[in-house]
Formats: structure tokens, sequence, C-alpha cells
DNA sequence: TTGAGAATGAGAAGCATTCTCAATTATAGG
DNA sequence: CCTATAATTGAGAATGCTTCTCATTCTCAA
């Protein structure tokens, strides 16, 4: 992220593609799916630019990682309005809200303890509406 | 967790080893941490049985996992108050609060999207006071 | 144009976690 | 108490995700 200089570094055509990749996709994509598809446009690039790309767009606040559950990260562009996730533990479907009193929640207890927040991260799990059904059924 | 029958399966000596090694932690140890403390009462014990006797616990509701950044999961035996997490990035320190507008944040989700929520997870990360004001002496 | 630093590709390495399987232990029924 | 059955364990192999290494390529500024 940063040069000798202290400078920041570039954007190069790898990680451009991986940000143009996050962007035009709906879905929150794990480092694997980016990998896949950014092989169609360069066949040439390598799984490690792809995650050293998304650390680098994490780090300039252009996307944000998501540990939603899973064993592996999901990634999405950082988005106008802060919105928090809900996934389900047996399909895996992924709802997102908003919710205006995290950002209070917050910011009061930096005012508390005197820390710096830099990150929300707030994630709800359990069953979505289709898999509630479905369970039910079976019992 | 169940039988072939369906029935809960039993309380072992090295799952109760590892529940008592949570509960007289006040920290929030990972499965490295727990494995070097049960090896002081049970020197026989393995790794997988201290991975294996911690997803019991937590499918048994007895202790909660979180994760706080890092690429490993911390646990803690399950309070009475729910609370959530601050950690700071630079030098790991975990601040533990309450917030009771999460769960109506929930509970209002729960009723729109017609979902079970199981699973409340609120991490905020950032710098604590202290890291807070190193980073100020050096600029 | 050239030199220094930054970025890349390929594969190796690392780390946390899960799996396999043979041996051990517990439980229920006789 | 004995036995059959299933659950649990220990040990190490295997897995999956991610990061590292290093030789090569690229970029920028002088």
């Amino acid at each position: 992220m940063e040069t000798t200089h202290g400078l920041p570094t570039r954007m190069t055509r790898q990680r451009r593609l991986v940000f143009e990749i996050l962007q035009s996709s709906a879905a929150h994509l794990d480092a694997e799916s980016v990998f896949e598809l950014a092989k169609i446009r360069d066949a040439k690039i390598s799984l490690a630019t792809v995650y050293r790309s998304l650390a680098w767009l994490k780090e300039a606040g252009l996307i944000q990682e998501h540990r939603l559950g899973e064993n592996h990260a999901h990634f999405e562009t950082t988005a106008t309005t802060p919105h928090y996730h809900f996934s389900c533990l047996r399909c895996g479907k992924v709802v997102e809200f908003e919710a205006a009193e995290v950002r209070e929640i917050s910011r009061q207890l930096c005012a508390r303890e005197g820390l710096q927040v830099t990150d929300i991260h707030l994630h709800l799990s359990g069953l979505c509406a289709e898999c509630r059904e479905d369970q039910e059924q079976c019992s």
C-alpha cells in the first residue's frame, strides 16, 4: 500500500480488474470466485495477485471484507449507505439490512472508552424464511 | 452432538475440562491456548479433541465462538448478559460492551423478513485508547 | 534510457481446522 | 456382571484458505 517514500502505490490493471469484478457483481464474492471471473478477462492472472489486490483495495477503503460464518472471506465494494448482514446457516443466503442505531452504539463506545472505531460488522445468522418453512415441514 | 437415536451425547471428561478452562479464564481463548492449558491437566488430550469439544460445547449453547478480525476463532462461556466486542487492530486488546438496541434491530429484521435469528455478532474494530495515543506521538 | 522500487505469476509454505481410522470407553440390555 | 453397540478419543494425515518467496516484469522519475 505504501512505497518506501510513504506514498500510495498505484492502481494497476490487475487491481482494477478485481475491483470491477466486485463492482459488477451483486453477490458477495469470495477470493476464489473473483479469481475465476478474473481469469476470463486475464488468463494469466494469479490467485496470489487476487488476494493481494483484495488486501490493497480493502486498505484503500474501496472494498470491504466480511466473515459470514463460513471459513473464507467475502468481499463487496464499499457501499454509500452502511449496511449489515444476515446469513442463513442452512442455505447460505445473505440478507442485507440497514440499522442507523449501530453507528450510534459505536459513537457512544468511542466517547466512553476513548477509542477509535474504523470498522463495524454486525452479523446475524439463523434461518431464512424459506429454510424456516422447510424445517417446520419435517417436524 | 446426537446419537443414532437422536439423543444428546454425553459430557465427557475432556469436554468438561475444555469448558472449565474457558470458565476460569477471563480472556477470550483460542483453540491453541485451550489446548496448552488442557495439557497441564491431561497430558494425553489431543488437539483434535479440543476442537471437537469446542464444537460440541458451542452446539450445546455453553460457549460462544467469536471471530475478532484474526484468522482464528476465540471462545468464551455464554454470558448471562449478551454483549459485543471491540478489538484493537494494533495491540489486539478486546473491549466488551453491552447494547440493548442490537436485540431490537434483530427483532425488527425477523419481523420484516420472516427469518429467525439464532446468533448475533457485533464486532467493532479500530484503535484502543492507548494505541491511539501512541499513534499521535509519531505524527 | 536507465535504474530503483513496485507488482506480478507460480508454486511453496503456513496456519487453523477437519478428517480418518484404529483403539478405547461408556451405555443399555440381558 | 457380560456383551453388543455406539460414542469418543488420540495421533497424524489431509484439507482449505491465505500468505510468502523469489525470479521476472513493469512503471515511474530522473
